[in-house]
DNA sequence: TTTTTTTTGCAGTGGTCATTACATTATTCT
DNA sequence: AGAATAATGTAATGACCACTGCAAAAAAAA
């Protein structure tokens, strides 16, 4: 679903858009919203300020931009994994292997939205994230609900609890493997 | 062990030092390293800038004495957990149930140290809490080693995982409720 | 009382922050 | 060609950042 670039009337962009939402991405997802200035994000798309605020209005937008973006690529693992899921407990299977495993894959440690929530001051930046998790938790539950679980909220208010600190401790310094083996556990109790 | 406040030559401080590390603490646990301004604490602390740099030399100086303080007081929960110990499963259910009370009650949501690695972007502000995680998570696996924990180093990898979750949950907006609900699942494989 | 030591208050340092005014340039529509 | 539109580059805006120079003030030591 890439945006069709139709031309319009005007001066052509010097930098593609799209190109520049991913590019941004990587800085946020890597120190949050606040530590990232505008000027680093110029430097990296070679763009100057005028461009960059003529494109995304201000720094929020160019958030707001990037954690859809987020959402809408690396994050669709999540609604991936509910949907291969046959049974309340494949739910849990399926999310908590995954997340041990894209948080710990690249070079961008864990998940942009959950430890996002965590690095910024900002209310707006903040609410923003803060929205995008509950509407995975929502959906966690959602698809719980449907499979039979008793407690589709609680199961998917906890499944949260662990991506998040799977989400934290892939950025700070653990191993692959110390994430699996809380997966295990986990696992193992719901079997 | 509160230092003794020996009169020496000069003119008196005008503040508590003590006092001042608390205050400041409360600070950087809410919100980090980097988001909490030298001007806001010096406001709290009824200080101006001059004392507060004559007092801890620099920022970091402030939040390592924070830091520090930190570790002394309401981090105490891991060692007293610790201690009360007497099997390995006793490590895992004493540890992790202290830590979803204390990260769920007072004001200030969270671990200091374990948030404050997601916070900032300075590089010594985070060297300081990475050092200090590490050093529980040593503790934990030396007192599983001694209780006989067959794989004492993963165990306590996976403590501190948990932890992490719990501490983050518990900042962003998970009930206690919440985070109990994953201790007990975790405990129901451990058993 | 005078000297020494330490902290204080005031006012500023250079630097970086997000953001923008202004004029210019490149494109499409008429 | 000429008007309309939307991007561009240059250069600056005020606000805030951590931090400091300087002189006055308050205590102990001489």
């Amino acid at each position: 679903m890439t945006t069709a670039k139709k031309r319009s009337r005007g001066r052509p962009r010097k930098f593609d858009v799209d190109v520049g939402v991913v590019q941004a991405q990587a800085l946020f997802a890597g120190r949050g919203f606040d530590t990232v200035g505008m000027s680093e994000i110029c430097e990296t798309l070679g763009v100057t300020p005028t461009s960059l605020y003529a494109a995304f209005g201000n720094k929020l937008g160019l958030y707001t931009r990037a954690v859809e973006n987020y959402a809408n690529s690396t994050g669709r693992f999540v609604s991936a994994a509910l949907a291969a899921a046959t049974t309340p407990f494949e739910v849990w299977e399926k999310v908590l292997r995954a997340s041990a495993e894209v948080y710990s894959s690249g070079d961008i440690k864990g998940c942009m939205v959950l430890n996002g929530a965590l690095m910024s001051q900002d209310a707006e930046a903040n609410a923003l994230v803060a929205a995008q998790a509950e509407a995975t938790q929502a959906a966690i539950a959602a698809r719980l609900a449907e499979l039979g679980d008793p407690d589709p909220k609680e199961s998917a208010a906890s499944i949260l609890v662990l991506m998040r600190g799977l989400s934290v401790s892939a950025r700070t310094n653990a191993s692959r493997n110390d994430l699996d083996s809380v997966v295990d556990l986990v696992l193992l109790a719901k079997r």
